[in-house]
DNA sequence: TAGATTGTTAATCGATTAACAATC
DNA sequence: TAGATTGTTAATCGATTAACAATC
């Protein structure tokens, strides 16, 4: 099988910038700034200035010589490449605490995701109503996605129940899942994409940080 | 001023790596399993084997030829390592949806972090008890931070107060931010230490990969 | 036009992988 | 001891940076 790389695939890495680059764009254009050249943004971002014209032209050229990047139209195009505009659609599987945290803030209306659904097993949630949306019980879900255009399924629920759902979910058609558990989601479809938080790598990462750079310190990217 | 570089420094990904592992090697442990190689444990974190003795080998040799390693011993070791057995003392700022999560998940006390005050300024929550701790007004903080130990201030407020308050608290002498906020944290002080989780971030990258990897896949790492 | 700054190629650097000798 | 698997060095690969020609 082993499928041939196209040649120039971005890497995550470059991907990852992006997507903060366009969250730091959002914020100056907000406070009216219209333009920027990369060494400004460079420093702004802590990366070189090659990188900042590296990363954006791996999709084209978006700046002009002798001038720099118009925000509004770089905005506009790193969004196209980060899918802002690709309506998205979202169910939450798990709605604790985190899952209604998730559901309430503005992380998906911001890169153009809408949540359509909310799915929990305990009866003291299913029938309320979170962020404007009713919890169902898990056993609607083949229903659900079946009537209903889902892209993306949010994991918020126990490490231990995440994998099953997820296979499950995915065998009705769902293919993209954001991974809040601390398991790793090993799915059998190859073509299934998982793009997890680790928040407690995140810590543990703080933590290592703490004890041995305090003398150094840093407080890059 | 130009800080020097210790020659042997490990990078970034591999403390990343290392929190990786250590948690799925405590999923192993728990599950029964006393010993792994190289290899097979290459396979369940899909890197090479290669990659993972370097790896540990940054810190010392951790396993025994012809034997592979011992898990709770290598638990430990890189429990030592990420500092787990450190006793640090976190403060939670911002106690909405998201900071009540936080407050109530097991992720600290998995990683030996203890969570130790709340700080909110809205008086909805003020003297409410979150995941049993009183949450006080941000006024307390300096005397409070004063009279306890705080290495950790976890930034789970809104964006807009958060820098300033990352700059007051970093003042009062906590060093370490875990920043859930869509900002990013830059402090005077260069011994300050940032750990970013940028959800937003997160959801783009798998937008990106929706749009573009669909027909290739890959639910690696 | 002259100045500025991009787009892009080439050089450097670092991280990953492969290979194998050391050793349990 | 023989077999297995680590620890570690050397080779490869990819990502970052530097440099500069193109061009607005």
């Amino acid at each position: 099988m082993q499928q041939e790389k196209k040649p120039n695939t971005p890497s995550t890495a470059v991907i990852k910038r992006l997507a903060r680059y366009y969250r730091y764009l959002r914020t100056l254009h907000e406070e009216g700034v219209t333009k920027i050249n990369s060494k400004d943004f460079s420093e702004l971002m802590n990366v070189t200035s090659s990188q900042i014209r590296q990363d954006l032209n791996c999709f084209g050229g978006f700046g002009q010589q002798g001038y720099g990047y118009n925000i509004e139209y770089l905005l506009g195009k790193i969004g196209e490449i980060l899918g802002v505009n690709e309506q998205y659609r979202a169910i939450i599987i798990g709605i604790g605490r985190l899952g209604q945290a998730i559901a309430s803030s503005a992380v998906f209306a911001k890169r153009g995701v809408s949540v359509c659904g909310l799915f929990d097993i305990s009866d003291s949630v299913i029938g309320k109503t979170v962020a404007g949306i009713e919890v169902r019980h898990p056993d609607e879900l083949e229903r659900f996605i079946s009537e209903n255009k889902v892209d993306i399924a949010v994991l918020t629920l126990t490490a231990k129940e995440a994998h099953r759902v997820a296979e499950t979910v995915n065998a009705l058609g769902v293919n993209a899942f954001w991974n809040f558990t601390s398991t790793e989601i090993k799915l059998n479809n190859p073509s299934a994409l998982v793009e997890n938080v680790h928040m407690g790598d995140s810590l543990m990462t703080l933590c290592y940080q703490i004890r041995h750079n305090s003398e150094e310190g840093s407080n890059a990217q």
